[in-house]
DNA sequence: TTAATTTACGCAAACGATTGCGTAAAATAG
DNA sequence: CTATTTTACGCAATCGTTTGCGTAAATTAA
């Protein structure tokens, strides 16, 4: 086997007897160097197959053109679609992303975002974990040279660059459909309290039953974080204990879990008990009975996301302006 | 705002008038540095929060300490759960894991595998798209220094690693379940012809077939690559000539295309048309009517492939011996 | 007590690229 | 024909680490 090592810049330079920078300068187009030794180095250069070493070049340069996009779960379409919408405009851009998965676990979260620092990625989007003070604080020690955008979970404070979805309306108007549809005992199922999502659904949710006349009652409120066992625990005693007619998840998990468990239900309530839920996946119209959605634009919240980050990674020394972006949700799935 | 600028190993050497050298070496306690010096080097790191440079340690040592995997997307499950099987192993071994999406575009494709080479990945999980000779080609042109292997799609040839699961076996298995339920005209939605997955797929359904004594019908045998169109008109084309009385479909995205596209048929068809496919889709199994599922063990696929590699990437010197894995997958959702 | 060894540190070269500056030769100006 | 500018290149520093080697001082051996 040949140990075949990547050629490099001195490479080229002894074998066409130029110096280093010589060679360097003709590669990148100098106006320095003359038509005829950039052509000759260039298609030198094509024939051994060089390419620039990143890392040298980042070393260098003090930037990686890529930035790093953190989320919960990949497999989840919502966050699969934002991803995909990141990569849109930051390919267009000429920057790679790199994704990070944190399977919701606050440590992961925290490693990785040390990890993105030290790495020095030239941005970040973060949807961060359910633990916001440990966030914070992590956030703060790795510097203010990371510009971060954040999506989906949103810290509370005005100092940063946020991309969400208008929470607020759509949990409001998918609980106005349900009482549409005659039901007023809706549970809500909740994603973990004390993040931004979770209190804006939250607060929809109680609008629309106020607007409505139906006073909020705190027994069929149930936080969960995305574990299923605690997912279950919750439903199983709703069922027990208040047989709601309705469910409004928060979440794309959630959802499934949700309509999964009514599924089981001895009929005729397994068919009348309606859901509706936050989620994006591709085929949650093929349910039946239905599981009415909530669809976020995730590919265009993704795309705005890179957009502001790209904006504050190339205009770095002016002086920045914190954006905040709200775009609504849809009600997909109401027969 | 203070430019507050990462700290690196000079600005601590100046602050304790000590050398760059023993700062780097106290930190990495070395023996050949004395235990007070040691204490005070690495409190006052800690204290100003020092974070090395990992550019400059990966230009030094040669390696990223990352393994890089390349998916056609990473909404499929089946990607999802190999990705998150990688990760498990690669994390408890030191690596991180970054991802890359190729969304079955071979351009991109190309792109991605040059520059995970460029920034020097210490090695490469890959499941290639479509189109083999030209995938070929760049690893040959990105040199021998990228240990690589391969899943889900592998090459032909057994100079590589590779990890599948036993598509000819559970391909044999669904058909064989298929004929039990009294389906003669099973049609076939195969991937992209030409890689190694449709191959076997193809063949463990023509094998059971043939042992059934049904002889295989070249019409009831549909390609499609990934794209929506191009499975729903093979979709229309056949129940237009041909109505299968079951369909056993090559991919995740082919069985719910199937799926949905028989759901749409007018009764009884719509009901009595079979549908076995390969997903791994986590909510597959709340499907009515049921989609039975061929379950690849995506987990340990990954974490396999991810401990090949990582073999393979600690032991350089030692002769290479190549590895080809295959594992069983599982039928589901059989009422 | 002197010689040999160990301890504890600093100097400087690397890793592979980019770039400011210096300088011969060539081109242009006067 | 001399003076100045331009062209076309090389030298060496730099990015932030790691590490081989050299060497005083401290310790141990003889």
């Amino acid at each position: 086997m040949d140990q075949e090592r990547p050629v490099k810049l001195s490479d080229i330079s002894k074998a066409l007897n130029l110096s280093v920078s010589t060679v360097s300068r003709a590669l990148n187009d100098s106006h320095e160097i003359g038509e005829e030794t950039k052509r000759i180095v260039q298609s030198y250069a094509s024939k051994v197959n060089y390419r620039p070493n990143l890392i040298a070049q980042s070393l260098k340069e003090m930037n990686t053109r890529y930035i790093a996009i953190i989320v919960p779960e990949i497999s989840n379409s919502f966050f699969a679609e934002i991803v995909n919408g990141v990569e849109f405009v930051a390919n267009n851009q000429g920057y790679h992303v790199v994704i990070y998965q944190t399977h919701d676990s606050t440590e992961r979260e925290i490693n990785i975002i040390r990890d993105v620092a030290r790495r020095k990625a030239d941005g970040l989007l973060l949807s961060p974990s359910t633990n916001q003070t440990d966030v914070n604080e992590v956030m703060k020690s790795i510097g203010a040279k990371l510009p971060v955008v954040y999506f989906d979970r949103v810290p509370s404070d005005n100092y940063c660059h946020k991309v969400v979805c208008d929470n607020y309306q759509a949990a409001f108007e998918a609980t106005s459909w349900l009482i549409q549809q005659g039901k007023r005992r809706i549970a809500h199922m909740a994603g973990p309290s004390g993040i931004s999502i979770s209190i804006e659904r939250l607060a929809g949710y109680s609008a629309a039953l106020l607007h409505a006349g139906i006073s909020v009652d705190p027994n069929l409120i149930r936080y969960s974080n995305f574990l299923a066992r605690e997912a279950w625990d919750n439903l199983r005693d709703l069922e027990e204990k208040y047989q709601p007619d309705a469910y409004f998840a928060s979440s794309d998990r959630l959802s499934f879990y949700c309509y999964e468990a009514v599924q089981m239900l001895p009929e005729p309530r397994a068919t009348e008990v309606k859901i509706v839920g936050f989620t994006n996946a591709t085929f949650a119209h093929l349910l039946r009975p239905k599981l009415s959605a909530i669809v976020q634009p995730a590919f265009e919240m993704g795309k705005i996301a890179a957009e502001m980050l790209l904006n504050t990674i190339t205009k770095k020394n002016k002086n920045i302006e914190y954006g905040f972006i709200k775009l609504p949700a849809v009600l997909k799935n109401t027969e």
